[in-house]
DNA sequence: CTGTTAGCGCGTTCAT
DNA sequence: ATGAACGCGCTAACAG
């Protein structure tokens, strides 16, 4: 477009607005008569570059409405401005909060979000850890079904954070277990209940520390315990578990989630058991649905929101990724009407 | 292991695994004495190099792990094999299914999903359309609080297709509102209710379709019907509009989702008021805690999931997006425990 | 303070 | 069937 006088410039001003193409920073270059270089300086050093010419790109910029293409940035700088998060199931509410506080995180400091769902397998988690790499500058990756070594090798290129479990070698947002569970069996210790069943999901690395602790706890307390094993962490295995429930003789129940518990509640209230008079439940996490439930839900609150925000903010941090940081929030009790003495 | 080549090349064969950068195609190139331009044609044009070739040259790939990097390759093609879907809240569970249901189908296209929240804002919004089109291939955006002709506009730069609300000149999939509506209003006035209130959002798009519609179908049956705005579509914005609701002396209510329906219900109790005896509650979308409410929830479920798949299987395919295309997904009535026969 | 020159990794003409 | 050269949009040396 300009065949330009070097004084003149706009003469044929014509509105270059085209629809599709999108202004590069070479189009605002031509149109105040500078070099792409000046206006990429002038644009992202502020203070570089002089003042007057600086006010003429922005001004141009402006109108043009230029936005820099980050994909075109990344090639040269390396950072793509984009993180990832890669859970096995969105679906499940309780990574409703933990998405959005890393969401918010990620857009308060001008990044954006990829967000990638791994069905809850390892082979699928590692294909899609990959494959996302080079587009991204970290991933935040929640109750990993991946072992600690393989983590840390696929972390060597670009940095990873556990959130919602503690991974050993790579820093990690988690939430405080052996405090919620600590509290969770004096309340039934309390209560009198002396036998309870642990509702589990096998296969989840995640689970196998629960499970260990709450044996410990248990049996410090003398309460006799078992683990009964969930087909999955959904309402519909929470339903399947209810005879396993029953059979086993217990007065009371720690389900691996909120929505294992709700699961049971459905089926026992189908069943025509009266709860807690039945046996007593304890869920997880606390979903929003929690208290809607009847009997409302007595249930571990995870701060899920902090720990989607805390996990996004050290891995935005580059302080926070050299020592492995553990952090570790508090996980408290919540009662409400699912728990009561036992009646046998 | 090809130390082979009696002239050139490998003597010093070194693994070059090394931690952090990852191979390109110089690298592999190399590693066969290829080409660079011959390996990206062996690896993206199959059959359209010699078969020998471009096994050595898929074996070396293998090897040294190689994975194309989606910046470099989105500069040259324009195409970044990515695509956004940007919506109001993400914590909202309705949107959940429908996200799922996106990512779904882009995961098993071979597409990545960005996800951004707008926190319902115009102009966040607009602002997050715009950073994100230089990165992506199209966008979805759900439930949008831009007026169709800046959402045409925006999209002349990259496709974009409406979810979950109707979006006159660009494609979109939405439940069949007058299908739902018609169902709901046709069981309340079967049930004797002669004056009923729609519970709202002011301000959303899609709000004033489902008021105008109410409005009418009410009108056709001899229904009084009264619009009460909620602060916002949430558990919190539906008890506090219970208040309202008493005042306005209405004996059944149309909630703008089950979240405001969850909240309503949960104020009543906590007020204790029985219901449906009080007043019926009718939800809207059928999220997963719906049933498990007490009363369980009478409500319109949408078809969110395939909401999602539908609406990312148009903004893929390059034909849907040429006529702008209206799918609309039927919108059914699940009677449960809110909903009964006035009491006065 | 600003212009020149080189790439980042890849796809795509052109030649060969 | 393969190689050489160029460009995508931008940043980063290095000159001037």
């Amino acid at each position: 477009m300009s065949k330009d006088e070097p004084e003149t410039t706009d003469s044929a001003g014509a509105p270059e607005a085209r629809a599709g193409r999108r202004p590069t920073i070479y189009d605002i270059a031509q149109r105040v008569g500078l070099n792409p270089s000046t206006v990429s300086r002038a644009l992202n050093k502020p203070g570089r570059t002089n003042a007057a010419t600086e006010e003429k790109i922005r001004a141009a910029a402006a109108e043009l409405g230029y936005r820099a293409n980050p994909m075109a940035r990344a090639l040269p700088t390396g950072f793509s401005g984009t993180y990832a998060i890669v859970l096995p199931d969105i679906t499940n509410p309780v990574h409703f909060e933990l998405i959005r506080g890393a969401e918010q995180v990620a857009r308060a400091n001008g990044f954006t979000l990829i967000i990638s769902e791994t069905e809850g397998s390892a082979e699928i988690e590692r294909e899609t850890i990959e494959t996302l790499q080079p587009s991204v500058d970290g991933l935040l990756v929640v109750a990993s079904r991946l072992d600690d070594a393989e983590l840390a090798a696929l972390a060597t290129v670009k940095p990873i954070v556990g959130a919602n479990h503690s991974t050993p070698s790579l820093p990690s947002v988690a939430p405080d277990l052996p405090m919620g569970l600590v509290a969770a069996l004096d309340h039934l210790d309390d209560l009198g209940h002396r036998s309870v069943a642990y509702l589990g999901l096998g296969g989840a690395q995640i689970n196998r520390s629960r499970w260990d602790l709450t044996l410990d706890l248990a049996d410090a307390r003398g309460i006799a315990v078992v683990e009964i094993a969930v087909d999955a962490p959904t309402v519909e295995g929470g339903a399947d578990a209810l005879r396993r429930v029953r059979a086993s003789g217990v007065t009371a129940v720690l389900a691996y989630n909120d929505l294992v518990a709700h699961g049971l509640l459905r089926a026992a209230r189908s069943a025509g058991l009266s709860l807690p008079e039945a046996f007593s439940v304890i869920g997880f996490d606390d979903i929003f649905s929690a208290e809607l439930a009847v009997p409302a839900l007595t249930t571990l609150r995870s701060p899920l929101r902090e720990i989607g925000t805390r996990a996004m903010e050290t891995l935005i941090d580059p302080e926070h990724n050299r020592a492995p940081s553990k952090v570790v929030l508090p996980l408290e009790l919540i009662v409400r009407e699912s728990t009561a003495a036992p009646t046998r």
